[in-house]
Formats: C-alpha cells, structure tokens, sequence
DNA sequence: CGTGAGTTTGACCAGATGGTCAAATCAAGA
DNA sequence: TCTTGATTTGACCATCTGGTCAAACTCACG
C-alpha cells in the first residue's frame, strides 16, 4: 500500500478502475456473490495487484457505498423548500426514474445490501438516511398544511417514490421480461407523473 | 435418496423441515450467500443427511423457487374479470400488501433472485409470468375501455402495484430505519389504497 | 543514467464450502 | 423377532476463495 501522500497517476487510474469493476460485479452479484478475482479481472488488474489498492474486499465494498450514497441520495437532498410544491416533487421524481435508467448498477448495488437487511449500511440508514428523510417530510407536511398538495403520509409518499423508481432498475429482468421490446421507461415516465398529479393535487 | 415410493412420514417432515429452514437462509442471504450447512442446522439435520434428501444445493432453492411461485401469484391469478373493476383491484393491492406483512422471506427470496439478473427463475418469468400479465392486462384494458377505470398504461399499473406492495417486504430494514416504531403497514394501507383510488377513478 | 519509491506478480497458505461414501443405526411390516 | 429398506453420520475430498509475501520490475526524478 502506498503512502498517504498525493496519489500517484497510476494509483488514481488504477483505483478509479478497481471501483468501476466492483460496482459491475457487486451490483450483479451481491457481496458474497462477487470474487475478488472476478473484479480483478474485470479492473484488467492481478489479484494480489487488486489488494495492493485495497486491502480486503469488504474496503472495496464499502469505499464503493460510501462513495455512491451521497451521488444516491443527491435528488432529495436538492428537494427545495422554495420551490413550486408540486414542481418540486415530480422533478424530485423524473430524477430518481431517470437514475434507474442511467445508474441501474447503483441502483442494484444498493438494493443488494438492502435486501438481504443492509448488514454493511445499517448506520447509514438510521443516520445520515434518516435524518435527511426527516428533514425532507418536515417539508412535505408545511406543504400539505398549506393546502399546496393534498395530506398524505409523507413517509409512506416517500417510500412510493422510492419503490416505483427503483423498481425499474432493480427487477429490470422481470419488466423486460414482461414488456418485451418495449422501452420500460418510455411508459413509466408518464404514468407516474400522472399517478403522482393525481394524488398530490390539493 | 429413497425410492420414488409414496414419501414416509420422515421424508415428509423433513423436506418440509428443509424447505422451511432453505427459505429462510436464502432470503436472507441469497443463493450464493447460503451455505448448504447453515440450511442443514437451521432444519435440525447434518449436512449429509439433508443432501441425502435433496442433491444438492441448487436443487433446494429451485425446488423452493417453483414451490413458491404459484403462492405468490395467486393474488393476481384471481383478479376476477366478472367482479367490479375498482374493487377487485384494490382487492389485489390489498391481498399483495398482505402479503409483504405475512410472506416477507417469501418476497425477499424472488427479490434476491431477481435483483441478481434471475439466473435460475429466466424461464418462468417469460413464460407463466408473462402468460398470467397479459392475460389479466387484457382485462384491464377492457375494464378502461368501458370507461370503468381512468385510462393508464396496464401494465406499469401492475408493476407499480408490485413495486408499492412489495418494497416494505424486500426494503423493511430501510424503512424501519425511517419509520423507527411505527408499523410500516398501519400507514401503508391507506396510504396505497388513496392513491389507486385517486389514479384509477374514472 | 542511477536510484529509491512505487507497482506488479507467481507461488503459496488456511479456511470455507459443496459434495461423496461406506458404515452404522433405525423403523416397520411379515 | 427378524429382515430389509430407509435414515443418519463421521471422515473425507476437491475446489474455491480471501489474503500474504518476497522477489521482480517500472517509473519519475535528481
């Protein structure tokens, strides 16, 4: 392992590549599921070269989620309390679909984790998670009380978002499975806007 | 492995033991995440005895994974073309939801499978699955085309339906991390039921 | 160039894991 | 009770896997 001094090229190539391939094979795999060969080789790297880099593969895992949260947890974070309500939440919402498109790998890396009980995040979760959900429905409720978007449960309005975007990411073989050629998200774009017009309107 | 002779009172307890004891490993942990001895004690039996029962490991999770498969669909399976339209969709949603709160492992074992891409479930995802969306897609179609429901794409209503119901099962950590004491479920209903009603009326 | 730090690797190790097998034990019907 | 098929197990094996290490190699810079 090098010094902590300025990495060198190499090492942010090198490090750059090694995360890359974790997040392919992570997403793909689960943790238990992945080698460190598989992502070794997968980063163009020898295995002993890999861990030259990291030292166990739990850091890779954990460097790659710490990593990714904040790029995850982005959209919400950005929900604006200044804003136009309903704007502000079916903006809030085309960003989190168009992740599922984009970052489907993301998307997956965390909901491997998540499924089999969060065992390498579960600090996240009840911390820096929670926290911003809290802030964020704090929002959601002045906005309901105002009148500006019908009442409804804010946590429960949160989770739906979650659970229809990701949806598109993380069981994205059973959608294709089910629609075939068609593009998934072609069709979710407007039907969730309209779900969403529909239950917010005052 | 016994003869393929009406199964003893043994054989019956313990594949069901093993059945049990697979499903709650593997949902917990996934299929590679699983040791064939951790299934073996948590059914009561040693690792040679329970391969005595099954081949192998692979032949546990599918014979979980095909058992199971028919539970799972039931729900949509009875949506009843002769009922009211609003109320035996909000019916399923409601079956669905119950079932996250009672079949939890159950919905984590095929969100496992799937979020890894489905290896061993492909097939009968684009075949019976298919075969069984089309089908009740078809009703709901005919049911907006009477004008009895609001006009949405049906099948991004059945996934939305999957993805609402199914994601306080496969994401409890997350969302007992936010909610901390209160029971997913308790707001959940509601919650779900106003927005089905709200998007699906004419 | 030459040199020392940074980088790479082949060989290796220990433990985990899926699976086998022959021998021992058990259960139920004749 | 005796016999035969069903059941159970300890010992074992091959492979996989995370990780180590010393030696070799490469690069940047004086």
């Amino acid at each position: 392992m090098p010094k902590d001094r300025a990495p060198t090229r190499i090492q942010k190539k090198n490090r750059a590549a090694i995360l890359d391939a974790a997040l392919n094979v992570f997403s793909a795999h689960g943790f238990r599921g992945s080698t460190v060969d598989q992502i070794a080789t997968e980063a163009g790297l020898s295995k002993p070269n890999l861990l030259y880099y990291f030292p166990s593969k739990e850091a890779i895992h954990t460097a790659l989620l710490s990593g990714l949260l904040d790029v995850w947890l982005a959209p919400l974070h950005d929900l604006d309390e200044a804003g136009d309500p309903m704007e502000e939440i079916l903006s809030y919402i085309r960003r989190k679909l168009q992740m599922s498109r984009e970052l489907p790998r993301e998307s997956r890396l965390f909901a491997n984790e998540l499924v089999q009980g969060a065992p390498r995040i579960h600090d996240a979760l009840s911390q820096d998670l929670k926290q911003l959900v809290d802030e964020k429905t704090a929002i959601l409720k002045q906005w309901m009380d105002e009148g500006k978007i019908a009442q409804v449960h804010p946590y429960h309005l949160i989770f739906s978002i979650w659970a229809l975007t990701q949806h598109y990411a993380d069981f994205d073989v059973q959608v294709r499975a089910i629609l075939g050629d068609e593009d998934p998200f072609e069709g979710a774009e407007p039907f969730i806007d309209t779900l969403y017009r529909k239950l917010l309107s005052p």
